[in-house]
DNA sequence: AAGACATCCAACCGCATAAGG
DNA sequence: CCCTTATGCGGTTGGATGTCT
């Protein structure tokens, strides 16, 4: 079916971004916001897409983002939501002030994925088969010392999205990090993304890790 | 030194859904 | 309420860079 494309692609640059396409899309959001991605490109005289644009801003421009190594905590808040949420990856970057949800599944594709295997874990379900009557645990990275998680995975194993994910609202709060150049910061103003969206998830049996207490509340509420 | 191979990350694609008319 | 458009998300790809042989 003629899915209508985003943009023209005729007319459309693509590929890797110029320093000069970069100042030219940081200087108008920076003046003008990001209300409508649709004109930006043509009002700030690129020859890209919107989407093109948004994702560069989001995944690059904008100022707060961090875009050094991921620190040991950042890996292991990324392991542990992952374990919860699976595969939604803005959820998780939601957690993580200054990371894109891109960076997070770069992140855990790159790394993480086979730093769990190495350590004999299902990077799908973070589960470590201990051959024990016991069961299943969450698997500890020695050094970390976190081997005191115990949780079931309530919602992990999705792979993809498709057929995997769960009824979960996460659309209807306001879009992240497109409110312009003058926006808040993203992080802070969690109640909205990700977090408010895990209530549904935790129920009876809440296991409380060392997560941000903003989150944590949420989940076993 | 050079070619082959592996890794990483930026960017693209297409789907789902919210928002607006 | 339905239809169209815009946006957000997750999966995938491709090129740049690094490492190995």
């Amino acid at each position: 079916m003629g899915r209508i494309p985003c943009c023209e692609k005729d007319n459309v640059k693509r590929g890797q971004w110029t320093p000069e396409e970069d100042n030219k899309l940081l200087s108008y959001i920076t003046q003008h916001g990001t209300r409508n991605w649709r004109l930006i490109p043509k009002n700030a005289g690129l020859q890209r897409c919107g989407k093109s644009c948004r994702l560069r801003w989001t995944n690059y421009l904008r100022p707060d983002l961090k875009h050094g190594e991921f620190t040991d905590a950042e890996e292991q808040t990324i392991i542990k939501l992952h374990s919860v949420v699976g595969n939604r990856w803005s959820v998780i970057a939601a957690q993580l002030p200054g990371r894109t949800d891109n960076d997070v599944k770069n992140h855990w594709n790159t790394k993480l994925k086979k730093k769990l295997s190495g350590m004999g874990i299902d990077p799908a379900t973070e589960f470590r088969y201990e051959g024990t009557a016991s069961g299943y645990v969450l698997g500890g990275d020695g050094d970390q010392g976190t081997s005191m998680w115990s949780h079931h995975s309530m919602y992990s194993g999705s792979s993809g999205t498709e057929g995997g994910r769960p009824a979960l609202q996460e659309k209807g709060n306001d879009s992240v990090g497109s409110s312009g150049g003058d926006e808040e910061a993203e992080d802070g103003k969690e109640g909205g993304k990700g977090a408010s969206d895990m209530s549904g998830l935790f129920g009876s049996d809440c296991v409380l890790w060392d997560l941000p207490d903003e989150l944590t509340n949420h989940m076993c509420d």
